[in-house]
DNA sequence: GCCAGGATCGTCT
DNA sequence: GACGATCCTGGCG
């Protein structure tokens, strides 16, 4: 498998978004295969680059196939990866995956957690992959974190749009992906 | 199983 | 000084 570069990302992130369903997070380790993502643009209330440029958000106006990680709600480090060209602002925000590889230490990472709850949630997620603050920035196209590519499987996994969840802006744009029929889904489904 | 409430802190007004 | 792109626990049925 190969990893994403930042071509993949230099585009529409309504394409990256949908496109990112059924690639592999790797960071060290651990490993999960994408099931949920939302996508964030300028024009939207909801996305942190709405309003301007700061420290803090910077990086989602940089360069596509970086890493956004920033820390909600004082607790949870969630996982972004940086969409369209230098200068434009979004990303898109990985909501769920499923684990493949690393799970005893990712059980370690969550102990007490059943094993479909290891990644099953944007805040998860970075836990049971050991993703912190200090990758905000770095590349998802190298060692040690890393986006591979799709393979032959994932071509006809049928993808669900639907509504964003844990916002209070534009709740109703209909920018979140995610698999069908998987049991790893942060939200359940719309219908 | 479902729901309400608390945790916890960087960022911006 | 308020507010999150969330998660976990405890109470109840």
């Amino acid at each position: 498998m190969r990893a994403l570069g930042p071509g993949f990302f230099d585009r529409s992130v309504h394409e990256v978004a949908p496109d990112l369903v059924g690639c592999t997070v790797v960071h060290g380790d651990t490993a999960g295969v994408i099931v949920e993502t939302e996508a964030y643009d300028a024009t939207d209330p909801a996305c942190h680059a709405f309003g301007g440029r700061t420290p803090r958000n910077e990086v989602i106006f940089g360069l596509p196939g970086l890493a956004y990680v920033y820390l909600s709600y004082g607790i949870h480090s969630l996982l972004n990866a940086v969409a369209e060209a230098d200068g434009r602002a979004a990303a898109v925000l990985v909501r769920a995956l499923e684990p493949v590889a690393g799970i005893a230490l990712m059980r370690r990472r969550r102990p007490g957690q059943p094993d479909r709850e290891l990644c099953s949630g944007p805040g998860k997620l970075t836990q049971a992959l050991g993703i912190g603050l200090e990758l905000n920035g770095a590349s998802l196209s190298e060692p040690p974190l890393a986006i591979l590519a799709r393979d032959d499987g994932w071509a006809g996994v049928e993808l669900v749009a639907g509504p964003r969840i844990g916002i209070t802006k534009a709740t109703e744009l209909p920018w979140r992906y995610s698999a069908a029929g998987n049991g790893f889904v942060s939200r359940p489904r719309p219908a």
